[in-house]
DNA sequence: TATTTTTTGTTTGTATACAAACAAAATTCC
DNA sequence: GGAATTTTGTTTGTATACAAACAAAAAATA
């Protein structure tokens, strides 16, 4: 007799939710998410926040490439972009030399939003991972790495 | 001089995106959803699935415990669960016992769009450890329940 | 050059995810 | 028994996330 426990249909055989990696890759999203929210300065979602620190690196990309940098399709990065535009942290104008292309720069107040949300980063980071040790969290890293 | 890089505002100083473990989260489990999507059976979505597989196990449960054993809040279970009813996969009826209560259940359609569901779902959770040895599993998956 | 393909961005629709505010029922505490 | 608290579920609003369909511009190819 396999796979049919008295109490359990015997539909699931050894499948368990628990051992599945998709749930606990959700549910590690979830929690930093709530921590994210809970730290972050100017109310930035980790997707503001991702953009931001990528043109506070670049200064003026594309809004397509601002997404692929950042790992959003092009239908999010446009949400995220609009609302950051709506806050005044990010001005868009058309790209003079291409037609298709919306150009995304940070504004001074967007700067300044970066550096504010610094030191929340680096707490969310930390918190995030802090019921791993030092070890475990680059062994985390390297996987996830790998994975992505 | 520190974090002061010619070509690059010192605004971040060594903040990179690519060191925070929420980016590779959110790279992780959208690679999954992707993989997900690709392979499960009726279009059932990661959450939907949870959910029917939660209930093959009990039955019978109420919303909001359903919605804790499958890591999603109140508001959320309830449209998952309204989504599987809609499809006659699940349904609802109020608890006698507990007039707060609504009771959920999973259909005898439920039960085979489980059957039809665990060939893919196997496939899923392996094609998504794919770039990972054994030993890299096992350590990923120790490590993302710590985190949790 | 003309056609085809690719890239870029927009819009719509569906599905999580959670906060906040709310109502109703059950439980706890005095 | 009665009041305060907790639990359960609903609704609304905001924000990802992606598929699919579309239009416009640029690049590649014949």
């Amino acid at each position: 007799m396999v796979g049919g426990a008295a109490d359990h249909p015997s539909v699931l055989g050894d499948y368990r939710l628990e051992d599945q990696v998709g749930f606990y890759l959700r549910r590690a999203g979830q929690r930093h998410a709530v921590i994210f929210a809970g730290h972050m300065a100017d109310g930035l979602t980790p997707t503001q926040w991702a953009a931001l620190v990528k043109l506070a690196e670049h200064h003026s990309v594309s809004q397509n490439l601002l997404g692929r940098e950042t790992a959003m399709d092009a239908a999010t990065i446009k949400g995220v972009v609009d609302r950051l535009a709506k806050r005044g942290f990010v001005a868009t104008s058309p790209d003079p030399d291409d037609g298709r292309r919306m150009r995304v720069s940070i504004t001074s107040e967007g700067i300044a939003a970066v550096q504010r949300g610094l030191e929340p980063a680096l707490l969310i980071t930390a918190e995030t991972l802090k019921p791993l040790d030092m070890a475990e969290r680059r062994a985390l890293l390297d996987l996830l790495r790998k994975l992505a």
